[in-house]
DNA sequence: ACGCTGGGTCCGGATATCGGACTCAGGTAC
DNA sequence: GTACCTGAGTCCGATATCCGGACCCAGCGT
């Protein structure tokens, strides 16, 4: 079977990148990743305007990878913070992949901006791909893409 | 050192974002990872209006990821195909984030609609977290950021 | 009473997207 | 030779989105 038999829609990843497929949701997600929780915080760093971030922070509440939550500094109001589900945590392999590949092929003669630790034995954490019986298929092309239940014929 | 302290910009993910931080460029990737690789099918395949289709695939050569290349049918004239460089084939790690993601997250009733397989020993592929010594941290949060020499402050 | 601050909303111009119509070159059918 | 088909685009006008900046609002401290 051709895969482009099957309905482009019904694919993981279509599904994946409608949630994740803009560059903002991405970079607000490594900054929650990253303790980065405040309206303000986010927009200080990230450059972006007011009127998207509220819009894309109002999209991953929606979605379920953000919770926002209500705080009080004392001597303040309550304010909001925003802080990722275990769903939103759950996109570190695609962030953590992302990275990989900026510092592979995107990095300046400096090398990495950053590295990611394994907090227990602080050796470096990447992506890899990883069959279920062990093997690692990091730099090869040893796959086949077959179609499950799920898949849709167009 | 706070996260916000640092510049957004030179981060790998940021980085990598900028190439990838698109819907369509993703899905794109996708298809020309499954074989898809001439203008029209994935045109068809993907439901992108031609215009957008033309400008993510320049973009796309331009970033070196994807290969502009002729062939001839016989019976045809010339006509051209799109087929990933190195570097492109790189990215599948992050499609595979992308897509195990889906799975788990997004998938309908009838579960996952496809899967990944070695095509060495046929189980199942999977993008994984690993430590470079060897520790498998998935689902886990065990994680710390440190800067590096690439990192600027702001 | 007044201003400050975090967290927004509102607005106008610039950009990008979409679907559809048009183009162009080489090959086949007549 | 002429008409038509096909793959691979370009062009166009209407809509949607993005961006920067101005404005708003609710409490707290003074």
């Amino acid at each position: 079977m051709r895969m482009d038999e099957l309905d482009s829609g019904a694919c993981s990843i279509a599904r994946a990148v409608e949630l994740v497929g803009d560059r903002w949701v991405v970079l607000v997600l490594r900054d929650l990743f990253n303790g980065v929780r405040r309206f303000d915080a986010l927009r200080d760093h990230l450059g972006i305007s007011r009127d998207v971030l509220t819009k894309r922070l109002a999209d991953l509440v929606a979605a379920g990878l953000v919770e926002r939550r209500g705080y009080r500094d004392e001597g303040s109001r309550e304010r909001h913070e925003y802080v990722l589900t275990p769903a939103g945590r759950d996109l570190r392999t695609v962030l953590t992949a992302l990275m990989d590949y900026g510092d592979t092929h995107l990095a300046g003669p400096e090398g990495a901006p950053m590295s990611v630790r394994h907090r227990d034995c602080g050796a470096e954490v990447h992506a890899h791909l990883v069959c279920d019986a062990g093997h690692d298929l990091q730099s090869q092309d040893r796959t086949t893409v077959v179609p499950l239940a799920g898949a849709r014929v167009r």
